[in-house]
DNA sequence: CACTTGACCTGTCCGC
DNA sequence: TGCGGACAGGTCAAGT
């Protein structure tokens, strides 16, 4: 389930790995995972380099020479890994990979460069997709043009990110987080995890949060999006990095996935799971009461 | 318009 | 052991 810091962390993974190289061939499960038709791949992927690699929201988005950029959503199970020769484990241990031997029974488009090298979108439920399009074209598609503001940007201050919540005031706090409209990047895990370093209780109306409830989440949220950047991500069941490896965040996490396990703040309580928004959702019961 | 629910998929796990 | 059903959750379409 890759998020924002998960998406970051592929895109560092493959502006450091893919810069430069030529597209030689393409080979997709069109039209499910890649729908474009073939004449337009053959003219603006084919025989283009790669020029750059950009992330907005949890989309990533690969600038190439021809002026077209490959437009990537992981969705839930995508993996973008890049191996150049055989099975590389990169410089962890070999268990710290999640994929072997590429293509395997997921894999959804493979990208030859000219150097032999390849690039594999693999996804085990087909909810994501990769799809090429003008460059100039990218900002204008309905997601970029309704996705909220990047929370890691300096800009994306407590009163902006009150002000974004806000829009949805008769909404649980948690629905409102999720909402990619309201801020970008933000899902399932770090909205647990923000919310209990808030002290939030994940159904409290927006409308019923005070002003330093805002600030408290406002650090909590770019806190455990940050760690979990510099942890490489969350790696639950299939997200790894561009390299094939998993990230480690879910080791610090303090509440996701960890029912029945003690709070961190309170080792007399047990963390529990919920429904919230349609999600799974963990709390401590101690610490993230309902407000009214 | 604001908000909620279901559909899209497949692999895994749980109870019988 | 096999089998049906619940569950996992990002986003969009459809529903209230």
């Amino acid at each position: 389930m890759p998020e924002l810091p998960e998406v970051e962390t592929v895109r560092r993974g493959l502006q450091e790995l893919l810069l430069g190289r030529t597209v030689a061939q393409v080979a997709s499960d069109a039209p499910k995972s890649f729908p474009n038709a073939q004449a337009d791949v053959d003219h603006f992927l084919v025989g283009a380099q790669v020029t750059e690699v950009h992330r907005r929201a949890k989309v990533l988005i690969i600038e190439l020479s021809s002026q077209y950029a490959l437009v990537v959503h992981l969705k839930m199970t995508g993996q973008l890994v890049f191996r150049n020769g055989g099975v590389r484990f990169g410089a962890g241990h070999p268990s710290d990979s999640l994929v072997g031997e590429l293509p395997d029974r997921s894999t959804r488009v493979t990208l030859t460069f000219s150097d032999g090298s390849r690039l594999f979108f693999n996804d085990q439920r087909k909810f994501g997709w990769m799809r090429l399009m003008p460059s100039s074209e990218v900002p204008n598609i309905d997601f970029m043009r309704k996705v909220g503001p990047e929370p890691l940007e300096t800009d994306f201050t407590w009163q902006l990110m009150r002000d974004r919540l806000l829009r949805r005031k008769n909404t649980g706090i948690k629905a409102a987080l999720l909402d990619q409209t309201v801020i970008a990047g933000v899902g399932n895990i770090y909205a647990d995890e923000s919310l209990w370093g808030a002290k939030i209780h994940p159904s409290t109306l927006v409308r019923d949060l005070t002003d330093q409830d805002f600030r408290t989440l406002h650090k909590a949220l770019i806190g455990v999006l940050r760690l979990s950047i510099e942890k490489g991500g969350s790696t639950d069941k299939n997200y790894v990095d561009a390299d094939g490896k998993k990230g480690s965040y879910l080791r610090f996490a303090n509440v996701f996935r960890r029912e029945g396990q003690t709070c961190p703040r309170h080792p007399d309580t047990k963390i529990i799971k919920l429904r919230v928004a349609g999600r799974g959702t963990h709390i401590c019961p101690k610490c993230q009461k309902v407000k009214k």
